[in-house]
DNA sequence: CGACACGTTGAAGATTCTCAATCCCAGTGG
DNA sequence: CCACTGGGATTGAGAATCTTCAACGTGTCG
């Protein structure tokens, strides 16, 4: 009964763990939350948990979701199969974004939801978030913007894949991560944790992983980026955006 | 001050033109409508006009649009040009398409919309809508869904580009056209009206227009399509389908 | 230790691109 | 009426990008 969607039955009441403010702190950089607007919305989060382990599904293409969930912990990805076998990501989810909005639920979902790393969700009932939309216009405002963003992001993907070689699809890649996380605090200095293997990576980039070991050894040569152990250095942000013709526009952010 | 966002002065009270019911149409397979919903949308559509020549922009990356506009009559495209000069068509827009939704103009655009053919926009007053919006449920429901196909059409893209070579490319949007305008109505048997030129769909595909024209000679040849002054014929709708890996589910649709 | 996942490298081959030329057709101006 | 023009469609040929297959290294974990 607690997620009817998927039946993974590992979902339990948070009691010992404390959220990380990362959704609100997101919206308020959408539209000008009041104090009471952020503790709204991390009361909202301080629910029902969601948890799923590296490598599972949170959800699968063609059920409807019950729950709104955000991720708290961790990445997920979006994805589609194809009956070719190959598996195309059509998106990161990281902490403090919508990965199950509540307009969504309305019809079958077209696409799964796996964990790239261990994930954690709030679980929020639709109703729950009426309610506290219902209270303040600013939170209605940055609801609406984050899902505006969301659509530019994904058409920024289509323009990626559609119109850039691999060097530079991949580089947009890394500076949107960066940017998004960096909205979030979840950066240090010019570097981040990242868990994407060059697999997850190539799939999201729509190239084969060897291109993608490929391309990534050429930019450590040139010094754009430096990737281990899960992190990822970006010596000069400006430098790799330029050499790869990154515009955060799309983000409604600049660097 | 019709519509400071553009500049552009061909507007003009709608007198002798009676607006085709694409939008109504459309939306009515998302929800029930009754008859009254269907009239108050046709009713909001029936205001000022907007015409844009073929191959003229309608509203460019960087402006905050003003008015909400719908497609009544002709195509248009979403498009992104880059820095090394290619431009990326992200989106078809058809008639009974909501070019500029409420919710996009509360930020800078991140993409320009370009007319393919003559273009014919109902212009909206975002309080008209939000009026609209109160009286019925249903209109809520069915623009709510609409937006999220819209969305799962921007997905779809991203697949598309991302994990299809290029005549299952090329195939993909042949059929979601296909279907896309039979919701509205506007497919004769098989076939519709098509007034994209090869170039514009190598830059929807994300491939060069001379791979285009080789890819659909192929496909001429195995008589998957006819194509022909500005009209495509599918002779076997369910066999380009498999032909290509098309399935429908992230349009909310069957063949 | 063995299994396994991930990263790395080489080499051959497929897909797709670019450049260039040609053709067709509609519109335009003389 | 006809030459001219321009946009789009078509074709050929060589080149670049990227894929696939295969092998091997490295680290982790049971």
């Amino acid at each position: 009964m607690d997620q009817p969607e998927d039946g993974r039955p590992n979902t339990r009441r948070a009691s010992g763990y404390v959220p990380g403010p990362s959704f609100s702190r997101k919206l308020a950089h959408y539209a000008n939350l009041t104090m009471r607007d952020e503790q709204l919305l991390d009361f909202l989060l301080d629910g029902q948990m969601l948890y799923v382990g590296a490598g599972q599904d949170m959800i699968r293409e063609g059920v409807r979701p019950v729950f709104v969930k955000i991720v708290m912990e961790g990445w997920a990805a979006r994805y589609k199969m194809l009956e070719n076998g190959r598996r195309q990501i059509v998106g990161f989810l990281l902490p403090g974004d919508l990965c199950i909005p509540q307009a969504i639920m309305t019809m079958p979902l077209d696409h799964s939801i796996g964990a790239i790393n261990d994930l954690h969700c709030a679980m929020v009932q639709p109703g729950q978030l009426d309610a506290v939309e219902q209270e303040s216009i600013g939170i209605r405002r940055a609801l609406a913007m984050d899902a505006q963003i969301s659509l530019a992001i994904q058409r920024e993907w289509t323009v990626n894949l559609g119109a850039r070689a691999a060097p530079e699809r991949i580089g947009c890649l890394i500076c949107e991560l960066y940017l998004r996380l960096k909205a979030v605090g979840m950066t240090q200095g010019t570097g981040y944790f990242c868990p994407l293997t060059q697999i997850e990576l190539a799939e999201a980039a729509g190239v084969s992983a060897v291109h993608v070991n490929r391309v990534i050894k050429q930019m450590r040569r040139e010094d754009l980026i430096r990737w281990r152990d899960q992190f990822i250095e970006i010596p000069d942000p400006f430098r790799l955006a330029r050499a790869c013709g990154f515009r955060p526009n799309y983000l409604q952010m600049s660097f």
